[in-house]
DNA sequence: GACCTTCATGGAAACGATTCCATCATAGTT
DNA sequence: AACTATGATGGAATCGTTTCCATGAAGGTC
C-alpha cells in the first residue's frame, strides 16, 4: 500500500506519463533536440503532474549548484543591507537561490561559513571579506569563483574585487573640510578601513596638514565599541573640529557622542560620513556624507560572479559623491 | 594521468585509504557504531586527506536538505534586517546554511521565490509573508515547515507564526497619543497592517474617540509610496494632531513629510513610530517609538522551524515597548 | 558441541537528475 | 539498390552519499 500522500514527481513519472525514456524528458526540458510532436507531449506531461526538477538530482550529477552565496558582517548594517539587495535583485533574475551568512567581522566565524559553503558546493560566493588572504585560501583551492565586495584582504590580488573609490571620497571629504578651515581633522575607523585610512593621511600629507596619529581612531565592529572610539576621541582630542566617520554606525556613534559631551554640530565640530543612509536627512542638522552606490556594488559583484571569467580582471571600482548638507561648517575660531 | 588538480576527496577515498568500506566510513562519521579500532582508523584517514562530506550526496540521498530557506519583503529595512540577523544567528549555531530572498511585497515574486526553494529541496521556510493563504497551499502540500514572521495571511491558521504584540502595542501608543488630549490621530500603515488597523480602531473606539476613515492611510511598500501616503495625510488633514506610524519607514516618511510642510514636532504634530531604529535618537527631537524585538522574532522563528513539530503549534507572542522620548507633545490649542 | 544472539563489516541499492553511447529509422546521395 | 549522413530515441552509467541486508566472527547458554 503507497502513502501516495505527497511521492516526489520525478522525471520518470514524467517519463513514462509521455510513453518516453528519461534521457527525451531531460532533453526535452533542457532544451535539447527532439521532434516537435515528442516535444508537445513531454511538455504536456510535465505540465499536468507539475513536474519540478530536483537541483539535488541536477546539481550532483553536474556537480555544482548554481548557488551564489553571500558573505557579510553584519545583515543589520543597512550599508549591508543595501549591498545585499544589489545580490539577490541580481541573482533573482537569473534564477539562481542565494545563501547569506554574517560573519560579525570576526575571521573565525568566516572561515567556519566557508567551510559550511564548501560542504553544501555552492560555487560562487561574493563576500566582504573579514579574514586575511589566507582564509581565503581553501576556499580557491577547492575551485570556488570568488568575488571580493567593497573591500579585499591585503595580498589577494588574484580574486577580482567591487570596490567604492574609497580613494577620491576620502580625498573629497578631506578636502573639502579643509576647505572651510580645519586642521584637527579626526579619523573614525572601523574594520578592514585600511584604504581610506591610507587616503586620509596622504590627503592631510598633500594639504600641508601634519598628520596626528591621535586623531586616528580605529573601532571594532560593534555598535559600542564604536561609541567608545568616538566618545574618547573627542575627549582627548577637545581641540579637533572635524571628523571624518568611516561607516554609518561609526557617524551614528560620533553623533551620538558628540551630543552627549554638548558639542554641537556644526558648530563646535563638523562631521563627514562615510555612506548615505536614509536618516542623514533627518539628522539635525542633515548629515554631509559620501553616499557609497552600496546596492550597484552588490549587483555588479554578482553580475561578475556569475560571468564566472573572473581570473585576472581588473577591479572594478564605483565612484562616491559628496552630498553636502548641514554638518559641517566653517573652523570657528578657537585661539 | 591524473590531473591531480582538485577532484573532489569522496568517501571512496577515505575508505580505501583506512581499508575499509564505504559503509564503514559513513557510519563513523555520522556516529554509528564501530570498532573502535575502526573508528580510529578512518578518522586519522578523513583528516589526512582533509575529507569533507558533501552535502549534495547526503542530501539526495536523505531527500532533504536540512537549509532553511528566509522570505522578507525588504532585506533593506532595517527591522528585517533585524530579523534576519535573529534567524542567521540561530542557523548558524546549528551549522545550517539560510538561503534569503526578498519578495519585495509581491505576490508573485514571493510565489515564485517559494518555487525556486521547493526545486532546491529545502525543507524549511521563515517567512514574513506578502501573498494570500492560497500562494503558501503549494508550499505546504510539497511537505515543507514553514513558519511565519512578523505577520501572516489572513486565514492561514493552520501554519505556526512569531509576532510582536501589535495589538497591545498599538493600544499601547493610541492610548498614550489620547492622554496627551490627541483626538484627530491618523494612522499611517503599510502591506500587511491589518491586525495594527483593527487595533488602532478599536482603541479609538473603546476611547470613545469617533473613527474616521479619512485618517487612515495605507501605503505600499517604496519609499516614495510611503512618502505620498504621509504628505497627503497632512495636506488633506490639516486638522490632524498626531501620527501613529506603522513600521520604520513610514515614520521616516512622515517626519520627511512634516518637515517639508513645516510643520513642527511634536508642537503641530506628535508621531509615535513603529519599531526602534538607531537613528530614532538621532532625530531631533528623538522619536518615541514602539520597539518590536525583531531579532528575537528572528530567532524564535528560527528555533521553531528547526523543531520541526511545528503543526498546531500555538502562536509565539513577543511584547513590544513603547519608549517614549521626543516626538510627542500635548495637544495645543487648535480652536 | 550445537545453537542463538550480538556485533562489526562491506557490497550494493537507492536518491533524481544529466549525458554518453548504441540503436534505429529516415532521408539523401551515388 | 546500396550506402551514408542525420537525427531522434532510450538504456545505462554516473555523481557522492546513506542505508538495507547478508555475512561472518565472537561470545554466551544449554
Amino acid at each position: 500500500m503507497k502513502v501516495s500522500g505527497h511521492r516526489r514527481i520525478t522525471i520518470k513519472d514524467v517519463a513514462s506519463a509521455a510513453g518516453v525514456g528519461v534521457a527525451t524528458v531531460s532533453r526535452v526540458l533542457s532544451g535539447g533536440s527532439a521532434s516537435p510532436e515528442t516535444r508537445e507531449r513531454v511538455l504536456a506531461a510535465a505540465a499536468q503532474l507539475d513536474y519540478r526538477p530536483s537541483a539535488l538530482g541536477r546539481n550532483l550529477r553536474q556537480r555544482r549548484t548554481g548557488g551564489i552565496a553571500l558573505l557579510v558582517p553584519d545583515i543589520t548594517d543597512t550599508f549591508y543591507g543595501r549591498l545585499a539587495e544589489g545580490v539577490l535583485s541580481c541573482a533573482r533574475s537569473a534564477g539562481e537561490p542565494v545563501m547569506v551568512g554574517a560573519t560579525g567581522d570576526d575571521p573565525e566565524q568566516e572561515a567556519e561559513l566557508i567551510g559550511t559553503f564548501l560542504e553544501q558546493s555552492v560555487d560562487r560566493v561574493i563576500a566582504v571579506p573579514s579574514g586575511d588572504a589566507d582564509t581565503w585560501t581553501p576556499a580557491l583551492r577547492a575551485g570556488l569563483t570568488v568575488v571580493f565586495a567593497h573591500r579585499r584582504p591585503p595580498g589577494r590580488d588574484d580574486v577580482p574585487a567591487v570596490l567604492a573609490d574609497d580613494r577620491l571620497g576620502t580625498r573629497t571629504a578631506v578636502e573639502y573640510l579643509a576647505g572651510l578651515g580645519h586642521r584637527r581633522i579626526a579619523f573614525l575607523g572601523g574594520p578592514g578601513g585600511g584604504p581610506r585610512l591610507r587616503a586620509f593621511r596622504d590627503t592631510l600629507a598633500a594639504l600641508g596638514i601634519p598628520g596626528d596619529d591621535e586623531l586616528v581612531v580605529t573601532a571594532r565592529a560593534a555598535r559600542d565599541s564604536a561609541y567608545a572610539a568616538a566618545s574618547g576621541l573627542f575627549q582627548h582630542r577637545p581641540d579637533l573640529t572635524a571628523v571624518v566617520a568611516g561607516g554609518n554606525m561609526l557617524g551614528e556613534a560620533a553623533i551620538l557622542a558628540a551630543r552627549e559631551l554638548d558639542l554641537r554640530i556644526p558648530r563646535d565640530v563638523s562631521i563627514v560620513m562615510f555612506d548615505d543612509v536614509p536618516w542623514a536627512e533627518l539628522c539635525s542638522p542633515p548629515l554631509t556624507v559620501i553616499a557609497q552606490p552600496a546596492q550597484d556594488i552588490g549587483y555588479r559583484a554578482a553580475e561578475l560572479v556569475m560571468r564566472e571569467t573572473t581570473r585576472r580582471t581588473r577591479d572594478t571600482v564605483l565612484p562616491t559623491e559628496l552630498l553636502v548638507r548641514g554638518s559641517c561648517g566653517p573652523r570657528l575660531g578657537k585661539p
